[in-house]
DNA sequence: GCGGTATTACGACAAGTGTCATAAAACGTT
DNA sequence: AACGTTTTATGACACTTGTCGTAATACCGC
């Protein structure tokens, strides 16, 4: 009974998000490079910390070589798609309706964002078409979730 | 003299997030109704203090009665697009597809969403339009059918 | 093999957050 | 007014995160 850490990792605070930021960034660094991609005025020590960390955490990859290398080992994909999903589910019932609404009704968009938009939803009526036509609800679950 | 600094909220903690949850969704409370609301098995005095520390930080308001209410002082929409503003600032260049496509991506919308999303197009579609050609008033908002 | 530099490991401290226990006040009821 | 209950105020302790300083190691050029 190991199952101590949980692969649904909490939510980044804030400057851990800034080093992973810089990870996904410059790509697999070591110490010194990270200092110094990190441009800020923080000690060189504490970035070794602040890293060493999220190495603990599991979120960072810390290689074997002398001068470690230091990469992200969580995409940036992933922690989008999870802040966006607590976000969703934070609005109003989880619906992802309004959030769309706030981002698109915020801004102008462009031409080009326009279209690309029309795509997605071209694609996403695609599969709703498809769902509704292959009424095949298979009964296999996929793997529980650490049983 | 003063300002620049409430203005500024970081990003509110998993945890105090959730207070605000229950504020936005129970309305102005007194402690021991926020207590209840929460639901959760955490002490009297643990919410006291957290809730006391939010409005110490200004995002909850309490009031002077005697069981003192406490409300919240910003809005989930403030909330929501301040998170959202900074997760769409960390995608790669502020570009917000990348956000969308992620959400719309990952769940099987219904038909209904779809249409609302065509409806937020192509209102997007007309202020674009709009802010390029002459203004071309025909504009009357579609209500979904699909209801 | 040695000394100096680059890396890493550790331990510390402060602020912020989650969790409470207790003490102090304010109230309502006899 | 006195008592018991409800509300508040305080103080504490553990953990996390940001920041470092210092000590221990590993490496490199002689």
């Amino acid at each position: 009974m190991d199952r101590k850490k949980k692969q649904s990792l909490a939510r980044l605070a804030t400057g851990e998000l800034e080093l992973m930021e810089m990870l996904w960034r410059d790509g697999p660094v070591n110490l010194s490079e990270a200092h110094e991609a990190l441009g800020q005025p923080i000690g060189y020590t504490t970035v070794q910390t602040r890293l060493n960390r999220l190495v603990k955490k599991g979120v960072v990859a810390k290689s074997k070589e002398r001068p470690a290398n230091y990469s992200a080992a969580i995409s940036r994909e992933q922690v989008n798609q999870h802040d966006l999903d607590l976000l969703v589910k934070r609005v109003n019932d989880g619906q992802f309706l309004p959030l769309v609404a706030q981002l698109v009704g915020d801004r102008n968009l462009s031409r080009s964002e326009i279209d690309q938009l029309k795509d997605l939803i071209a694609e996403a009526e695609l599969k709703e078409k498809k769902s509704k036509k292959t009424t095949r609800t298979t009964t296999k679950k996929r793997g529980g979730r650490n049983g």
